[in-house]
Formats: C-alpha cells, structure tokens, sequence
DNA sequence: GGTTTGCAGGTTGTCCGACAATCATACTAA
DNA sequence: TTAGTATGATTGTCGGACAACCTGCAAACC
C-alpha cells in the first residue's frame, strides 16, 4: 500500500526534558539530597535553552517535590525525598514494569473484593451487572469491552468504602490498560468473552452474597487466569 | 509571653495561588472536563500578572494532571482526570483516614513478604539484621526505634525485586507514622520492643528461608497484631 | 460537486533583557 | 566583640518579541 514510513517522532517539550534529566541525575544519586543546583543563568548556558525553560523545568521538579528552590539563594534537592508515587505514565511500557505492576495490582485486587462482598451497597451491584451487560453486548473484547471491564473493577474498589483502592488501583489500571489492549488483539474475542464473563459473574455473585473469602478466591482465579492471558509468569503465592 | 501576634501570611508564589484557584473552579465543577481556559493573554489581563506567571500555573495543573494544553489551540480541562494517587500529607490524620491507609496497606505489606521470600538477596537479609539490632538496641520504640522499624519494612519491600512495592509502602508508611508514633507513647515500650522483635524476627527468618507461605502468614500475623496495638477494628479476611 | 491546497488568524512555546525581592556574606563602626 | 550596613548573588516577576503549531476558511483544481 504505502511506503513504510517511520513515524515522525514528536520531541517532548524543553522543559520536559531538562527536567527528566534531573530526574535522572537525583535518582542515579549524582545529585544526592541537599546538593545545590547551578544557578538559572548556569543553567541556560549549560543546555543552551532560555531561563524560561530553566525554570519551567525547576517548577516541576519542585512541583514533584524533588527540589526545593529560595529566593535568593538558590536550588536545592531536597533533603528527604517526598514520598511521591511516580507511575511512570509513558504510552511504552516495558515486560518488565508491566510484570511489576501486576503484580502490584493483585493483592490489591483481592483484598478489595473481599472487602467489598461485606461492604458493598445494592447501588454498587446495580454498576456491576450493567458492566457485565455491556461486556457481553459489545462482544468487543478490545473495544468497549474493556473499558466494562475496567468499570466493573473500579466499581469493586468503590464497594469497598475505602477511597484509596479505587485510587491505587485507578491508577495502576490506567497504566496498563494499553498492555491489556494490546495482548487480547491476538486471542479469539469470542471466546475470551465468555470466559472474562463468566468469572466476573461468579466475582459479583460472591460479593452480592457477602461472602468474603468466597469473594477473594473468585478475584484470586480471576487475576491467575488474566495473567496467563497476557502470558506472564508471575510468581505469585495464594 | 509575648503578645498574640498573628502569624505573618508569607503568600505563596503567584503561579501557585493562581493555580490553586483554577484547581477550586475544577473542584466545585465550574470548568468542566473539556472545557477550554481563557487564553494566557487574556488570563495574565484579568489577573494582572504577567504571562511568566499563567504559564508557570497553568504548567503546574498540568503536571498534577487536571489540565492539557496543544501548541496553537489552547488549555482544557482533562476529560478523565489523570489518576494521580494524592495522599493528602497533612501532618493531621483523622482516625477514619488512617485506618483506610492500614487497610490498603495489610495486602501488600503481606504480598511483599511472600515475594521477599522468593526474590531477597543476602545484602536485604544484612539490612534487615541490622535494623532488627536497632531496634532492640535503643529501647526506645518511638524514636529511633520507630525508624529502624520503618528501614525494616522498606527492606522487605526492596527484597521483592519490584520497586513499586517500595514506592507505595514507602508513601503509605510516610503517612501513618505519626499516628503510629502517638499510640505507642501509650503502651509500655520494654514490653512493646520486645514483642515487636520478636514478629519481625519470625518474619525475617521465613525470608531467609525462602519460604513464602510462612513468611505471609508471619507478616500478616505482624500486621493484625501491629493493627491491634492501634485499637484498630479492621475488617480483615485471612 | 468534491477534494486538495494555500492562506490568515489565533494560541502556545521559546527567547531575551530588565528590574524587584530576597538572602548570604563580608565589611564597618561603635 | 557585636550590631548594623553595604554588596553581590540568585530567584521571582515583568513585558515584548518571534517561532511553532493548529484551526478554519477560501481559492484552486479535478
């Protein structure tokens, strides 16, 4: 058809990348907590950009708390790193993160449906079977199907009356969501809807039910059967 | 003392109050997702900043994720704001917000373990010994103690090989240790230290072992216990 | 009529130079 | 010695300018 073009590779903005070279010199531990950055001006010498795009790239370092700047003095690392939870948010993913991030998400998964089974609300069941319907309907695996699929998940972590599970695991989903996309390409959809279908069912039975421990070992098959699906070896203890 | 002056009000920088007028206007639904923002023009006019300050408050939104902006077209609000996992770091927890964080925090302290088991390499075990020594050294379970406790945890997470666990049991623990800090000033520490000792020297002698079912079932004893030392009522499903 | 191409206007991205606000330090004077 | 001051350095803010980019419309072409 076409000639086989690469695709036009959109560099990121200037700060971005200044800043992501920090980033990278804070984490390497060339820049250790309390070092103090080369002045702005230093700076845009040194990367040949303006002191616009100097301190656009320090704001969000500081935004990230990594770094601490003041008034007449300078910029500094800061001494005690803020916990902040970086989920590197890249279209590309590598096995390895996504690996790490499954298994991450399992634990989690569990425990919120077992929390769930005794704290949900009939509002919440009412959210699951819809997602379930839209599951089956679309009989798209990839499409709208998954994104069902993620609404049914997410409404799991809201039944648990804990905002932190529908945060944490929000988040994780988005990330990799796009592996998920990306591996049920290649199985039969006809198929996989069936079977994600029917362990959803089984996974709003148990929670409708209350029955926790029921609940969690429905989540727990879930997870093993999904991450073979994507074909990973995870370790993962029961 | 001295007079009840009232604390002088050191405004925060320009771009960070504007910016956090835009993140109110988000919050209470006057711009909605989609929604486009006046131009910087426009904005650094009604402020009467200059354009440097919209720029560095409108970068600040979209670092936090709730804003996007495209070269020649202008700022929206996110459709689907960008999960971003915000642990509110007030030093003020109220009881109902740390006993959902303990929560989330049980299924992967509990999934780290069984992963440390399989994964831990001898430095981690090194550490782990040398906080546990820390630990019974000071005596004291709320200063140094406390952290030495803390730097055996982390140990754990960092023996998983993933260093997201790392990540989210180190933002999880920044947040809880005050609360943690406040309820052992209660209990006799002796008795305390020794009891703590002992949990975590099961817990590290399963890792050595390489025995992942133990070493879960330890850490989830230590964590129902540790729950327990806080008057917590988790709902808790084995 | 339908499609493509070119143009114009608007918006964000980057650059530059300047001044204000703030801080650390060295210096001066009592 | 100590308090106060002067000075230089550095970040914060400002205004204007141009570049890069996108959208929409109109003209040109088939």
């Amino acid at each position: 058809m076409s000639a086989d073009f690469t695709q036009i590779i959109r560099s990121e903005h200037l700060p971005a990348r200044i800043a992501a070279q920090f980033t990278q010199q804070i984490q390497k531990g060339v820049l250790k907590p309390g070092d103090k950055l080369p002045t702005e001006h230093t700076l845009s010498k040194t990367f040949g950009v303006s002191r616009t795009v100097i301190r656009e790239a320090i704001a969000q370092l500081r935004n990230e708390g990594m770094i601490e700047t003041r008034q007449g003095v300078g910029a500094f690392v800061i001494d005690r790193p803020t916990r902040h939870i970086r989920l590197d948010d890249g279209v590309q993913m590598d096995k390895e993160a996504f690996r790490h991030l499954f298994q991450l998400r399992i634990p989690l998964e569990i425990e919120a449906a077992g929390l769930a089974a005794t704290n949900h609300r009939p509002a919440h069941l009412q959210q699951m079977d819809e997602a379930l319907v839209r599951m089956t309907a679309t009989g798209d695996g990839a499409g709208d199907g998954i994104v069902a699929d993620l609404d049914f998940h997410r409404t799991i972590a809201a039944a648990t009356g804990n905002d932190y599970f529908v945060q944490f695991l929000g988040a994780i989903s988005d990330r990799i969501i796009h592996t998920i996309v990306a591996s049920r390409k290649r199985i039969s959809l006809h198929a996989l809807v069936a079977v994600i279908t029917q362990e959803h069912t089984e996974l709003r039975d148990a929670i409708a039910a209350g029955d926790a421990i029921r609940a969690r070992t429905a989540m727990r098959h879930h997870m093993e059967k999904s991450a073979e699906r994507v074909a990973l070896e995870l370790e993962f203890h029961s």
